[in-house]
Parts: structure tokens; sequence; C-alpha cells
RNA sequence: GUCCCCAUCGUCUAGUGGUUAGGACUCUGCCCUUUCAAGGCAGCAACACGGGUUCGAAUCCCGUUGGGGAUACCA
């Protein structure tokens, strides 16, 4: 917006494990990401694992895995923040002792009750500080009974007032926030106790994540300045929306970074795709490495409005990488395709030049290895549909068993002598190359469109073009004789 | 319900009082071409609505509508 922010920075992400990496946070990510290489300082990552019963393991190590595959570097952590509960703990009890927190004896059920109440009454809930007007000796007396409670935040009377770095000025009135929970009744820190902490001590100076987190802000800013830590600079992203205009969801297909990589993403074209969901730089440039976006990147130029997850641009950038990528530079990532399709031991060199053959026409590096397995198989489908204009012409047949032949013979077999040999043999019988050109592709790809014929024959080899060849031909003249077309 | 946020082509966006409202994806057509892509060119398509402020509003203010977020002893 209008926030002057200059280097360097302390900047954090802090996912809690319970699920794979959604395209929403490894946006945030990036983000954060961007402005600590635009400014220098560090990025730190936190798990934020205290919700024992939802957090998993294995999801952060997922996590991680995403984070490192899309491209963003984090100099610190990851830190459990589950490890840092007694300190979470700690700080609190500072906060009670210093009377800048309070006991609440408050059971969940009157609570409850109270906000059905607020509900009805079509106000706001908040929290009416029964509590904070018990005597010292009340509370002894509680205390003695050996009645639990939380710890709740005082809050303070005042606006809570501060500058978003994407939405501008923000202002709450005291009236909208209440006095919040620290310590929960079983002793355990609730997420704003640990967050609030861990970024003083991690030193924390600008806050970059989603507007689900926006209203917990004007509690946190209150805690750091109770808790005597600098208050980091906010800036809250809004949430990327499905085609529905509602929150993203598995409904329309994939939602988290892992899958955009079975699929079969670049991960440098996801980098961009989500960068630009929310920024730009400014031009018309779109399609940017990282190191170009690190030098226009700019928390002022961050938007404000939710965007819709386009699908179709995704794809149309991941086409745009691998067009833009070599072969040899796309093959660490083709690797995991590749096995998958049973191409892993397919000769090395042939493999190389059928994929390069596919790069700028798949949009995948799924699409990628798919369009490629036909040039590895003993026998082809033919495109039933495609074909029935060949079945009608009966000279081909003994047209193509000509081509074969002198393919065969053909010294060397390269595409000019190919492309020669072809164009030779249409001239003498007065035919057009694509009387040939055509048969020829769908006998060797199985496929009506694909990379310039002569590519194709010469990457398939001699012996492979030949066996195709032979077996397009019986299937021709099994297809006439179906048909029973009349002499 | 209450509080908060958001609003330019179908989608991502540029635009910060005066523009023929620009670019990209998608779609359509043409060129290139042995096909399919890629590439090139062209086209379709937007300031949510209503009031102000102003000589002049996509741009500033207020409403309405629509969408989103938050309303926990979850994070």
């Amino acid at each position: 917006m209008t926030t002057e922010t200059h280097g360097p920075v302390r900047v954090r992400f802090a996912p809690s494990p319970t699920g794979f990496l959604h395209v929403g946070g490894a946006r945030t990510a990036i983000y954060n990401d961007l402005l600590r290489q635009k400014l220098g300082g560090a990025f730190i990552l936190r798990i934020e694992d205290t919700d024992k019963e939802r957090s998993d393991e294995a999801m952060t190590r997922q996590i991680q895995s995403a984070l490192a595959w899309i491209g963003t570097v984090w100099d610190e952590g990851p830190f459990l923040q589950s490890e840092r509960l007694p300190r979470h703990h700690e700080r609190a009890e500072e906060l009670l002792a210093a009377g800048k927190a309070y006991r609440c004896f408050c059971t969940p059920e009157e609570l409850d009750a109270q906000r059905a109440e607020a509900q009805k009454k079509g106000t706001a809930f908040r929290y009416p500080r029964t509590c904070l007007r018990l005597s010292q000796e009340e509370v002894e007396a509680r205390l003695a009974e050996g009645r639990t409670f939380a710890v709740r935040f005082r809050m303070p009377d005042d606006n809570i007032r501060f500058k978003d770095m994407v939405r501008g000025d923000m202002d709450f009135p005291p009236d909208a926030l209440d006095d919040f929970i620290l310590l929960r009744s079983d002793g355990n820190p609730t997420y704003h106790m640990s967050v609030v902490v861990d970024d003083i001590d991690m030193r924390i100076t600008h806050v970059i994540r989603g507007e689900d987190h926006l209203s917990n802000t004007p509690k946190h800013i209150p805690l750091f300045q109770a808790l005597g830590g600098e208050v980091p600079t906010f800036g809250h992203l809004p949430l990327i929306l499905g085609p529905d205009k509602k929150r993203l969801s598995k409904r329309y297909g994939a939602t988290s970074v892992e899958e955009f990589r079975n699929e079969g993403i670049l991960p440098q074209a996801l980098y961009n795709f989500l960068a630009l969901l929310g920024w730009s730089p400014g031009d018309d440039r779109e399609i940017m490495t990282r190191e170009e976006m690190i030098q226009l990147f700019s928390v002022d130029r961050l938007n404000a409005s939710p965007a819709v997850f386009d699908r179709e641009k995704l794809l149309w950038m991941s086409s745009q990488y691998m067009a833009r990528h070599s072969t040899a530079e796309l093959m660490p990532h083709l690797q995991t395709f590749l096995e998958q399709a049973g191409l892993a031991d397919a000769d090395p060199d042939r493999l190389a030049a059928t994929l390069e053959l596919h790069r700028t026409r798949a949009r995948t590096l799924k699409e990628m290895v798919e369009q490629v397995l036909p040039y590895f198989r003993e026998s082809l489908e033919y495109d039933a549909a495609a074909c029935a204009k060949f079945l009608k012409d009966p000279a081909l047949p003994g047209l193509l068993e000509t081509l074969r032949d002198r393919y065969a013979a053909l010294p060397e077999f390269t595409k000019e002598a190919l492309e020669a040999g072809l164009r030779a043999l249409s001239e003498e019988r007065g035919v057009k190359a694509g009387v040939l050109i055509h048969p020829v592709r769908m006998a060797l790809s199985g496929a009506a469109g694909g990379p310039p014929l002569f590519d194709l024959v010469e990457v398939m080899g001699r012996e492979a073009s030949r066996r195709h060849l032979d077996r397009f031909v019986a299937y021709l003249r099994a297809g006439n004789a179906a048909t029973g077309s009349p002499g």
C-alpha cells in the first residue's frame, strides 16, 4: 500500500502441519521469500504443531519438501513450536505476575451460554470480564478449592491501529476485541500466545500472512507490547478463490503443491504463477525467473482483492516454461514420470530425442512423457477415425510398402534423406507428399498430429520404422477387407 | 446475527482526476506449415449499481448490492 519497507528483514512462514501445503500457503511463503531475498535478512520456517491431534510429523516433512520444491529458501528452522511450549508458558506467567493477564474461572459451559445469549440479541459476544473483577481473596478461595482456570489477556481499552502493508490503515475499536485466552485450563498456551512469543524471540520484523489472520492482529499487537517486544509490520493477503468465488476447494481439482507436482507442473512455473496471483511487477511482464521477481518485488504492489485460481493459465505458464528449458534441464523433473511410464531404462539418447520432439507440444511434464510413450511400444493403436480416409485408398498399402523398402535401404537414416526419399516417391507416382506423409505419421505414432514427420521417422529409427510400416499396411489391408470394398 | 475486508473484460491484472481503459489466459479468425503444437497478426470482451465532490471521475466520499474473512480454552 504505502508502507516504506527497506531491509534487512526477518520474516517467517508458519504453517500448521495438518495437511499438504495448500497453494494459498505456498503463495504466502513465496511473498515472504521474495521480500527476504529482495531486502536481505532471514526467512524463518516455523511449524505450528501445537495442536497435536491434528498435527502429523509426516506432514511436517511433506511441507518442507513442497516449499523446497517450489523454490523458496529459508535461512533458519524449521523450528517446531511444540518444543517451545515451556517458553510460551513462562512468558504467560510473567504477564500474570505483572497484572497484564488474569485468571478466569468461568467454565466453557458458562461461556457458551453467554455466547448463545449474545447471538440471540444480535450483538457481538465479548467476554464480560467477570473474573477480572474478582478480588484477591476470591481468587485465592477458588484456587484453594482446586478450581481450574484459564489465563486471559487484559486487553487495553483503546483503539488498536496499525498500517497493513497491503490494506493500509486499520483501526479496530476496543468493543470489537475481548480478553482472549493465553493459557488454557490445562495449562497449554493458545495459538495467540505461542505466535507472539515466537515472533518476539525470533525477532520477526515483517509478518505476511493470510487474510484469515487479519482479525487476530489487533489481539497480537497489544500482546507484543505487553511482552515488551517490537511490533512487526503486518501484511494480510487475500485468499485464493475457486471458480465459484469461494475459498479454493478440492471440488475443482488440485489445491496442494503436492498435487501440482504430481500433475507434472514445473516448480518454476508454479512459483511464477502463484507470485502473480495477487502481485504484479507493474509492467506487462509475466514470465519471470525468481531472480527477476526478487528484483521487481515490492509489498506496495500486493493486491488487496482476492484472486480466482485459473488452472488454464497455470497450464499455459507450465507450457511456456517447458518451451524455454532444454530437455537436459527438464530431465531431473521428468524422472518420476518416466519411472511411472516404465521408461526409466529406455535408451537415454533416444529418450532425449523423443522428449525434445514433444517439449513444445505438452503442457505438463506428465503429458510430455505420455506423448513419448508410443515411441517405445512394439505396436500401436491407430486413431480409427483419422484412419478412415486412408482405408479408402486401395493404392496406399502398395505405396507404403515401396517407401518402407526404400527407407530400409537408405544409406543414411537422417531426416534429410528420409524427406528426399519420400518426396521422390511421391513425384514418381504423381501423388502429393501429404498422401504419404499423413499415413506414415499414423503408422509410426498412431496419431493424426504430432512432430514434423521426418524428425519423427529419424528418431524412431530404421528398424522400428520398418516394423511399424509393416503393421500399418497389414492394418489397412485388413480394414479394406472388412469394409468389403469391391475390387 | 455482529464485526472487518474486497469490487476494471469469463479469469489474472495495468491504471492512483483528463487514456481510443493497456497487457496476459481462454475463445474465434487469418498467416506460417506435411499434421499437431509453438510463433506472428487480428477480433470478441470490463470500470457492479445509485448518489454526491469536481470544469472533468474507473480513479475521491457516502450508500446499495454482491463476494470473502472473523466471530473457540483450533491454528
